[in-house]
DNA sequence: TGTACATCAGTGAACGCGCGTTCACTGATGTAC
DNA sequence: TGTACATCAGTGAACGCGCGTTCACTGATGTAC
C-alpha cells in the first residue's frame, strides 16, 4: 500500500544509513539487495522504486556515511582544546575503533574495495579525502602533514584489523599515534 | 583422466598463484571458484580434490602472495645503497603501483577483508606484517618508526587507489613519502 | 469541505544467473608381482 | 622388464541457494473538482 511522502522519506533515509553500516561491515558485496533491506525493516521488492540499482545504493550509502564521519571528526576535535591532528589520532587509534567496523572509519573500511566500484564511490572518497585533510589540519595547519597523517591512521586501523594478534594491533595503533 | 604427481603438484601451484592475482584484483568475494579454475586453465570439479574449500584457498593464496611480496621487497633493498626503509618508500609509493592491484601488496588489497576471512588469512598477515617491519627497519633500525612507516605506505596506497583524481592520488604518495 | 479517482510506495512471487559444492565417470599414472 | 590392476587428478553435469532485478498487485495517499 502507498505510504505518506514524509514515511517514504524516511524509509529511503533508514535505507541508506542501514547499507552505510552493512557495507562497513560486510563490504559491498557481502551483503545482498535483500537482507539489506530486511535490516531495514522492509521486503526488497521495493528497493527499485527508491534506487535504480544496488550500485547507485553503494555511491549515496558511502556518500551519507562519509558525511556521517565527518560529523563525528568535528565533534570530537570541537570537545577538546588539543590541536585537531592529535584529538582526532587519540580518538581514532583505538581499540573500540579496531572492534567496530560498522559505525568507523569509511575509507578504513571501504576505500580498498573503491577501485572495484562506480564513479559514484570513487568521487564520494575524493570530496570526502579533501574535507578530512582541511579538518585534520585544522585553520592554520600544514596540509601535507595533514595528509600523511590520514594515510598513517587508516593504514593502522585497516592493518590492526586485518591481525588476529591483540597485541600487534595494539603495537600498530601505537606507532601510528608517534606520527609527529 | 589422471596426470603425474609431479604435474599436479604444478597445477595446484597454478591455482594459488592465480587466485593469489585474482583475489587482490577482485577481492576475496568478487571471484568465483569457476571463474578461478578456468583463468588457471582448468575446469572447477577438481578443485575440491586440492583443496578442503574456498577458504582454505583464500588462506593458502594469500599466505604465497605475502610471500612473493616479501621476496620483491628484498630484492628492492637488495638492488640500492639506501636504507631499506628509503628503497622500499620510493618503489611503493608510485603510480605503477597503485594501477597495478593483482601483483602489488597484500596490504593495501586484502587487509580490509581480512576480518571477514578465516583465521588462515588473518595468520598470514600477521606473520608477513611482523616480516615486513624487520625488512623495513633493516639489522639496526627501530621497530616502532619502521611499522609507522609501513601504516603510512598502506594507507596512502589504498587511498590513493580509492579516488578517482589522480592528482589526489599524486599527492597522497608524495606527502606518504615525507614520513620521517 | 466532501467525493471520485489517479498515483505510486511497498509487497511478495517470480525471472535467470552464478555461486560453492558434490558426484559418477575417465583414463593415464603408479604399484604389485 | 613386462603385465595386471588399483589409484586418483581432472572432467563435466548437476545440486540447492542467494544474488540482482522485474512485475502484477494492493490500498492509502494525494489531487481535481
Amino acid at each position: 500500500m502507498r505510504v505518506s511522502r514524509e514515511v517514504a522519506e524516511e524509509n529511503r533515509k533508514r535505507v541508506v544509513e542501514t547499507a552505510g553500516r552493512l557495507f562497513r561491515e560486510h563490504g559491498f558485496d557481502g551483503i545482498g539487495v535483500a537482507t539489506l533491506m530486511k535490516a531495514a525493516g522492509m521486503t526488497h521488492g521495493g528497493f527499485y522504486k527508491q534506487f535504480a540499482d544496488k550500485s547507485a545504493l553503494a555511491a549515496e550509502a558511502t556518500e551519507a556515511a562519509l558525511d556521517e564521519n565527518r560529523k563525528l571528526w568535528e565533534d570530537v576535535i570541537a570537545a577538546t582544546d588539543a590541536p585537531p591532528g592529535e584529538a582526532i589520532a587519540q580518538w581514532y587509534l583505538a581499540q573500540p575503533h579496531v572492534e567496530n567496523r560498522a559505525r568507523g572509519c569509511c575509507f578504513a573500511a571501504l576505500a580498498a574495495e573503491a577501485p572495484r566500484q562506480g564513479e559514484g564511490v570513487q568521487a564520494a572518497f575524493t570530496d570526502a579525502l579533501e574535507a578530512s585533510v582541511e579538518l585534520l589540519a585544522g585553520p592554520d595547519g600544514d596540509r601535507e602533514s595533514a595528509m600523511r597523517q590520514l594515510c598513517t591512521m587508516v593504514g593502522a586501523l585497516v592493518l590492526a584489523r586485518a591481525t588476529n594478534s591483540k597485541a600487534l594491533a595494539r603495537r600498530l595503533l601505537e606507532a601510528a599515534k608517534q606520527d609527529p
